[in-house]
DNA sequence: GATGCAGAAA
DNA sequence: ATTCATTCTGCATC
């Protein structure tokens, strides 16, 4: 076993050619310094190792390893050696099988039919904290898979989760313990140089003892196991698990009975997997450690998992908080909470669902569970508002027991409850006012019992390290609409908060109602000559501009809008440009918000919008991306945005997601344009925004004409008009950059760029292949490039 | 006291 | 590589 683990490892390093495995000292007069974390251990990003013959195309052919079962039509997947996993959306037992590979893998692409999913340590690492065996997973799999199991994978699910688990990071009386039933695997730990080192070592040498001190913390509480009571989830818990079993009925002829004995098994189990274990050890650590000790443990692949006893919890007091009778859970939010509370205590970790689907009663719902103290952390003044009235609107919680802690609200904190300020608040590194002072030493000294961070995926890297060093929290929960950055950051909260308990499936939530359906379109708008001669000879920020700026793209906004508010729809226009916006806004007669916009007139603007049938348009800059709900919402144009982000894109997205009512006869209830200017920068990054969103499902449609728009009367339709605007544009422009202007006058400089530029101005034939693709792919069934690849599946 | 602006930080 | 928006604080008003 050891061996072959070894040789794994090997293999891995081999293959990745970045694993570091010499473990640098952390510098003893650098205490404050915590160690690179950037790079992740290897064996936490690893994945299984690809083992198949390729043909020229990189297609694996799986034939002469794995063994087809005879029913493998009613089995729902398919097990790949790589790691991959492909899951038939189609299946009767689709959502047993999505249900549990949410649990055990991560998903990556989920479009109609064949949704893909991916084993990583990280993802097995979960699976085993949210309380599945290593045993459980292996049958469950084979069961589901049309074919025999590849042994890799068994191996490698074994190797992942069988050591996994089996140490716990604890809080108690204000001190960090860890904690195991398994001597020797804290004493394997501890014969790391980094973990040594984090080790509080004085309270047991006190105590005269070099070793371990077996059983002086003993956990009483794994005897006495029971669900969380009194919550509506737990209320709740017992109809939806019915209606699954409803649906089993109906389709188990076709399907295989042992994938149902499992899962009936694995469900049991699920609530009460902890068998009666009175021998626990452990030791104490420093609180300034955790972070590398956190780190160590999953390079050693003992990942602590932080869990809260928080209902034999003695020491910090309940607080009276209970969720209002009348508060109903929708079903995938208990179900998440259900991963978190599985075992009766509460789990650290991340829960995704997307915008509008109902985070915060998630969080509320959480903190009515636990019943201790509870900081949540919001990243703007606005959002702790709303935070504070979801709780008064969810739960029975009185207004003297929450206290804000903002710049501008800081209410009294001695004997509050409910907590709630911004990450900057407490990461703040410079002079506090006294007031803030005071209020942090207090925040200090409590033992929280739970922490809910939201919008999680925003917070830079090293703020949120210092939030999370800073206060004391036995449980962290997490919540976050994608879990996708540009940079490599997201794989921290695995270690920084927990593994990531529930991922909700956008198309699922949208096909039940609970989130908007959305059409996405991605509308192409041709380049004016003179704007588009002008964007290549200019440097990239003003191609920025100048595509933005276009005219045919201002006509299709203004089209746009107009089309939308004759069928009273609301509609917000994005734009990440500042100049644009204004002008657009402007230009249109229309309000428009952006960073210099003052509270005051920010409210005004929403509520106008809100409730004032004559506003039906406003113009808004990335302030809106997060932060304030915009409920009415329901399309959504966006003129400018900047690179490729993908998190952006499904941010505004979610801006719209929000449930429509009334409109249940439509295809369609929201919608989502990208205006996008023809032969820029643009087409390359709008492709890249997508991603996100096409791998959750989501299709966009291509649209090269809008029907009708030549009968309306637009700006800018004559070329004098435009000429214009070209020169605002330009003379904009200058103001800033002058000398660049300058320079590119200069025939030398830029000669590369008019190279490129008469490549282009070819662009006669250019356009004829656009008229032809258009031809092709006008009004219905247009297969948008991105999805060539998904009909070869 | 509230409001508004500058300056720093991230 | 830059811009935009954010949050704090402190100091000036009215």
């Amino acid at each position: 076993m050891a061996g072959s683990k070894r040789d794994k490892k090997d293999k891995e390093e081999k293959k990745s050619k970045k694993a570091k495995y010499e473990p640098e000292i952390v510098e003893e007069e650098d205490a404050d310094d915590v160690p690179d974390t950037k790079e992740l251990p290897a064996s936490a990003t690893r994945e299984v190792a690809e083992a198949a013959p390729e043909d020229e195309f990189g297609a694996q052919d799986y034939r002469k390893t794995l063994e087809l079962k005879g029913d493998h039509t009613s089995r729902p997947l398919w097990v790949a050696p790589n790691g991959h996993i492909f899951l038939e959306s189609f299946s009767p037992v689709y959502r047993h099988a999505h249900d549990f590979l949410i649990a055990i893998s991560e998903p990556v692409c989920r479009p109609i039919n064949i949704h893909e999913y991916k084993l990583t340590a990280y993802s097995l690492y979960a699976a085993v904290s949210v309380g599945l065996q290593t045993n459980d997973i292996i049958e469950y799999l084979r069961r589901l898979s049309k074919t025999s199991l590849p042994s890799g994978i068994v191996d490698f699910i074994k190797l992942c989760t069988l050591s996994y688990g089996k140490v716990k990071l604890v809080l108690k009386h204000n001190r960090y313990f860890v904690e195991s039933q398994y001597p020797d695997v804290l004493q394997k730990l501890l014969k790391d140089p980094y973990i040594q080192q984090a080790r509080k070592r004085e309270l047991d040498e006190a105590a005269g003892n070099e070793a371990l001190i077996a059983g002086e913390l003993t956990n009483k509480s794994a005897l006495q196991l029971n669900k969380p009571a009194g919550t509506a989830a737990d209320q709740q818990a017992g109809t939806s698990t019915a209606a699954n079993g409803a649906d089993n009925e109906e389709v188990k002829e076709d399907v295989p009975d042992d994938i149902f004995e499992l899962y009936d098994k694995i469900d049991k189990e699920d609530d009460d997997d902890e068998e009666a274990q009175l021998k626990t050890v452990s030791f104490e650590v420093n609180q300034d450690s955790i972070e590398v000790l956190q780190k160590r443990c999953i390079e050693l692949e003992h990942p602590l998992l932080a869990e809260y006893d928080f209902r034999n919890d003695t020491v910090n007091p309940d607080v009276n908080l209970d969720l209002k009778p009348s508060t109903v859970l929708r079903p995938y939010q208990e179900k998440s909470l259900r991963k978190m509370f599985g075992n009766g205590r509460a789990r650290s970790g991340v829960i995704v669902l997307p915008c509008g689907a109902g985070k915060t009663l998630v969080g509320v719902t959480a903190a009515c569970t636990v019943r201790k103290r509870c900081i949540c952390l919001a990243t703007s003044g606005v959002a702790v508002e709303q935070w504070r009235s979801q709780f008064k609107m969810w739960s029975t919680v009185d207004d003297s027991l929450i206290c804000r802690f903002t710049s501008d609200a800081k209410d009294k904190p001695m004997g509050c409850a409910i907590c709630i300020s911004t990450y900057s608040m407490l990461a703040h590194s410079t002079k506090r006012s006294w007031e803030a002072e005071k209020m942090m030493e207090w925040l200090q000294n409590q033992e929280w019992g739970l922490m809910v961070l939201d919008e999680v995926q925003t917070i830079p890297a090293k703020m949120f390290r210092r939030v999370l060093t800073t206060v004391n929290a036995h449980c962290k929960l997490g919540l976050t609409a994608t879990l996708v950055r540009e940079d490599d950051k997201i794989a921290d909260l695995n270690f920084l908060i927990g593994p990531k308990l529930y991922e909700a499936n956008w198309m699922e939530l949208q096909n039940l109602g609970y989130i908007a359906r959305v059409q996405c379109a991605e509308v192409w708008c041709p380049m004016t000559p003179e704007f588009y001669s002008e964007y290549l000879v200019m440097k990239s920020q003003r191609k920025l501009l100048l595509s933005t700026m276009n005219p045919n793209k201002f006509r299709a906004c203004q089209f746009l809008i107009r089309y939308h508010e004759r069928r009273n729809d609301k509609v917000i226009v994005f734009s990440d440009n500042v100049f644009a916006l204004k002008h657009y806004a402007v230009k249109l007669k229309k309000p428009y918000l952006y960073g210099p916009t003052s509270q005051g007139e920010r409210l005004q603007i929403l509520q106008n919008f809100q409730h004032n049938p004559k506003v039906n348009t406003i113009f808004v800059s990335k302030v809106a991306d997060t932060s304030f709900d915009l409920p009415e919402a329901n399309v959504l144009i966006q003129i400018s945005a900047h690179g490729g982000s993908r998190r952006q894109e499904a941010q505004r997205l979610g801006r719209i997601l929000r449930a429509k009512k009334g409109s249940a006869a439509e295809e369609y209830n929201a919608y989502f344009y990208s205006l996008v200017s023809q032969d820029t920068n643009e087409m390359a990054f709008s492709l890249k925004r997508q991603r996100f969103l096409v791998n959750q499902g989501y299709s966009y449609k291509v649209i090269t004409k809008l029907e009708g728009m030549e009968k309306e009367e637009l700006h800018y339709r004559s070329r004098e008009e435009q000429m214009t605007l070209l020169h605002k544009v330009l003379a904009a422009s200058d103001e800033d950059a002058e000398e660049e202007r300058f320079m590119g006058e200069m025939p030398g400089k830029f000669s590369s760029n008019r190279k490129v530029g008469s490549m282009h101005s070819l662009s006669g034939a250019d356009d004829a292949i656009y008229m032809e693709y258009s031809k092709n792919r006008k009004r219905t069934d247009h297969v948008h490039p991105l999805f060539k690849k998904f009909k070869k599946l």
